[in-house]
DNA sequence: CTGAAAGCGCTTACAG
DNA sequence: CTGAAAGCGCTTACAG
């Protein structure tokens, strides 16, 4: 691989010039500017982010942790956030704790502090006080998505109104008797959503004075199969079935309505099901959900970042407004039999 | 952040001894590599990736392209990468093209050839010839998951004779009028695994002596919406309606099941449908399918990285086995009414 | 606008 | 086993 030097003598400039040409940075004359583009493109050559991350402290590279990408949220997120990266010309450098402790453990006492990185985004992590502080000691921006941090940038939907947008929607129509499927403790990943969505249902439930029976407060491990079992465990009850179920993630939705059909109920005839996520199997199944677009949250957590990095400034106020979802009303919900 | 010359003063040694007690390379006596150890936990250090890349030429960096996130090949391609990566302490980076052919040109060339990466994966990409060209100027192992391209190391599965496979567990159950749903050109990103698999069913269906027919070769965009709408357009012609189908993925599997229940057809009773991939939903469906073990595809090509890089050597012969599948017997397949 | 030179933080022959 | 020193390939004041 041809390096600064072989441009350099090529074009018949010094190094520094090859380096202000091809960075934009500094003054420099047309004439040379040509010259030089000309030599990189003949040699082909590429800058090396090594050496040029090691000489001016930046590597133009965002390192993004996850639990996992095998849900609907995650890889959706990424893929927005990947889309935004690229065209900013950044790497990401991709961090999965995969849900084990030591795969966390490598990638925050580790992986995350080689000076690899300009930024972090996490994604639906609750930052222990430990990592916290080992994140702080490289004085890097950090970008939180899917839930509050203290003194760090976040972006999150209203998870409280969300789900009681939910409640509410189904109350109109008529429902009283209406269930809630959570997610369950360890599966709530580290913000317990799905307790915030609890909350949010509990709310409405209670400004419509409906009871909130115990029994219909259920929780699966937010996928379609998970789900699915539960509902269908609740559905197959012939005495206090539900009307219908609020769902705190749209795979879960699926698997209720899934279940309904299994036991020969009809969505929405017998049950209506809400769901919220926005995913694209939605449509299919005619869920009625709200959509909390995710893969635009992870663009902006990249749009965050590239702005906190251009302002080269790390003492800025953290901003936290929340992220606009939409209602989608679709074929899932009716008014009750 | 402090670095190995503040190891190096608060251990007392040089900092050539520091780099050689923490990588583990090189003599260092018990007690220098003790003092090191302390001097470095005591300071938070963490080596720079960026210095120490620079120095030595390797990155523990692999690069992993892919054409997307979105669908579950790929996601659970990538959770099976990024945890065999983690554990040997490597960084992976993600380049997702996004089908969009302006990401898939700055990651071909530009991001790859920067230099921070050992080795790179390719995810059911074909490699044009400059791209090819490109790879092999920065001369780094590469390994391809998901097709053949000539001298390069690949993970595959014999598409083929998993699709043969498919038929002919149907045809042994007595199916004769048996549908095959493939990929469309544009959505078979770039192996037409979908023709691969196609060949398969044609050549069981030719070995039995049964026809294929034009209007049951179907394709659709690898999705289970797109699959659910094309096969819904199949079963409601009630002239010539096949009694089973192959599909090429298990989430058009899925599409073509709740199709046929869209319709009021019964899964194995009026259809029989068997996919492919082995995807987490499928015990749900109960669907019979191969299963092509998607996360240990992506572990075994991070093995096959290791070990090259392990090896010192580019110049080795690049191994094409198939990988293992397994067939997965379970209830969307029975004999025909 | 341009170049010589210091420096980024490591690794690794080389000599002892 | 250990250290002094060169070098990896850039960037960026500094001086002109």
């Amino acid at each position: 691989m041809p390096s600064i030097k072989d441009v350099a003598s090529r074009a018949g400039v010094s190094v520094a010039t090859v380096s202000r040409a091809l960075s934009g940075k500094g003054k420099v004359s047309e004439a040379s500017r040509a010259k030089v583009r000309r030599a990189a493109e003949e040699l082909g050559y590429v800058v090396s982010y090594n050496a040029s991350s090691l000489a001016s402290g930046r590597s133009r590279n965002v390192g993004f942790v996850v639990p996992t990408v095998g849900r609907w949220f995650f890889s959706t997120v990424l893929e927005g956030a990947t889309s935004a990266l690229i065209d900013a010309g950044y790497d990401l450098t991709l961090y999965n704790t995969s849900g084990q402790d030591r795969h966390r453990h490598s990638v925050f006492s580790d992986l995350l502090l080689r000076k690899r990185l300009d930024a972090v985004i996490t994604l639906t992590l609750k930052l222990r006080p430990t990592e916290l502080e080992q994140l702080r000691a490289v004085r890097k921006p950090v970008v939180a998505i899917g839930g509050l941090i203290p003194g760090i940038d976040t972006i999150r939907v209203d998870d409280f109104n969300i789900a009681a947008l939910a409640a509410e929607h189904l109350i109109s129509l008529g429902h009283r008797d209406i269930a809630f499927l959570g997610g369950t403790e360890e599966f709530e990943v580290d913000f317990k959503l799905g307790s915030a969505r609890e909350d949010g249902y509990e709310f409405a439930m209670d400004q419509a004075e409906l009871p909130v029976r115990r029994e219909w407060l259920i929780t699966a491990d937010f996928t379609v199969q998970g789900a699915y079992q539960k509902v269908r465990n609740v559905l197959a009850n012939p005495r206090h079935r539900p009307t219908a179920f609020v769902c705190a993630s749209d795979e879960m939705a699926f698997g209720a309505i899934l279940a309904a059909r299994d036991l020969g109920l009809s969505v929405p005839g017998d049950l209506s099901v809400v769901g919220i996520d926005g995913h694209e199997l939605g449509e299919m199944f005619g869920l009625t959900t709200i959509d909390q677009h995710a893969a635009r949250q992870g663009a902006a957590a990249v749009s965050k970042v590239l702005a906190i990095l251009g302002e080269h400034e790390l003492e800025h106020d953290p901003t936290d407004g929340f992220f606009p979802t939409e209602f989608v009303a679709r074929s899932s919900t009716a008014p009750p039999a």
